[in-house]
DNA sequence: TGCCTTTAATTGGTCAACCAATAATATTTT
DNA sequence: AAAATATTATTGGTTGACCAATTAAAGGCA
């Protein structure tokens, strides 16, 4: 999902909504102070809780700021800009599996690439480590969640938290696709030594051929999703 | 922040404490149902609110999954890969600048070559709408949202909503450091044409140079963000 | 005994009351 | 009149109680 709140809460999107009509009324101005939850709650004839939701929800993207015992305040951005990310964030729900996988490949070939120039021997042991501790589980069921683990020390070693949470985000996104789309059910051989292979670019600080490597690595999750999308 | 948790709540961490804890102890398989609501907030002697706040927070890394009236169940995944998905979340706090400036260069290249690919008319139309209205302002405090709008409008029209969420959530991230570092103050009129050279080239479907005027418009920031690190 | 119905307990979702800190107002003092 | 103090009202934070849906258990019927 992506979107840290359900909207399934019809309650807290129609707390947007009435800030999004707020602002586009001019009753709300930009980087003043907006309505206390009580008073907005009572307004919308919903609990305080919902509007709390969707202040954490604003506050999350950096939209408002909420001060303790005291009040939320409003970014100090034109109303047009406003109105624009309340929108976006609105409409954040579900995000299409090939977006998705190419947001992964994205990021994970950018990964890589730092990984390169940044990882140390430490890295490199704990990379080693778990593509072997891959190989142990490659007929079993955990084979799905130890390919996600040598992903992930590859972030690591990119050294870019950003990169590597945003990885954490959209990873379980896809995988949960796996599941009703019936992807990697059978897992092909060349994922052994694709893995090997990026493994000694990294080694080798050879930024181009492990960029390559993470592409063919990923071509075939790519291709399927191309193949869905249509 | 990144994170939509304010980790600031201890209570809150306590309870993701908790639950690696159980995981580690083997007393929380993966794949079952996780302790109730109520009574994991009794053991742990906070309120059900902090419970209920980890737990949204787990959901929206997909490691559990709440039912209504039902419980929650926790991902089918190896207890090891359990505890460091955890223990990534319990870690994301406060990003470095550089790492979002890095992750912003490459998101907003990514951004701009899928813009030269799948941009229409009607995309094109709202980017010159957009730079117009940035140079309207270039003068007035309001550049630097209008500045904002401009990149936005370019993930729009890259088709994938995935990267324009991302680019939505380390936004307002590296706009907190502009104030504090003093960045950005006074506008470069190379700017103006920067946006330009993005416009033309994204126009002529030549990704190739919308993406080095893209990392030229960003350059400055990123050599910025590299002098705070040191 | 085995299956179905009925009942009770448990669960997450929601709401309203309470708390401490803050901000605004009224009061006193100089 | 102005400033400092005391008081009241308002605020977000937190808690416990209530709700409807689900699940488990008990009871009845074949």
């Amino acid at each position: 999902m992506l979107s840290k709140f359900n909207h399934k809460e019809n309650a807290t999107v129609k707390v947007l909504k009435h800030l999004y009509d707020l602002i586009n009324e001019g009753k709300l101005k930009p980087g003043s102070k907006l309505p206390a939850e009580r008073k907005l709650a009572e307004e919308l004839c919903v609990g305080r809780t919902h509007v709390r939701n969707a202040f954490a929800e604003l506050e999350f993207y950096g939209i408002v700021k909420t001060f303790p015992q005291s009040g939320s305040v409003i970014a100090a951005i034109h109303h047009n800009a406003l109105q624009g990310l309340i929108s976006d964030i609105m409409s954040i729900e579900n995000y299409d599996f090939f977006s998705l996988v190419e947001t992964r490949l994205i990021l994970e070939m950018e990964s890589v690439r730092l990984a390169c120039e940044r990882a140390d021997d430490k890295d490199i042991e704990a990379l080693k480590l778990a593509h072997k501790d891959y190989l142990d589980n490659f007929h079993s069921p955990r084979r799905v969640e130890k390919d996600m683990i040598f992903h992930r020390v590859i972030a690591q070693a990119s050294r870019n938290d950003v990169i590597k949470s945003m990885l954490l985000i959209i990873t379980p996104d896809i995988l949960s696709h796996y599941v009703t789309k019936d992807f990697c059910s059978t897992p092909l051989p060349t994922d052994k030594h694709e893995h090997q292979i990026i493994i000694d670019a990294i080694e080798a600080r050879s930024s181009s051929k492990a960029v390559s490597a993470m592409r063919l690595h990923l071509d075939r999750l790519y291709t399927f999703a191309k193949q869905q999308k249509i």
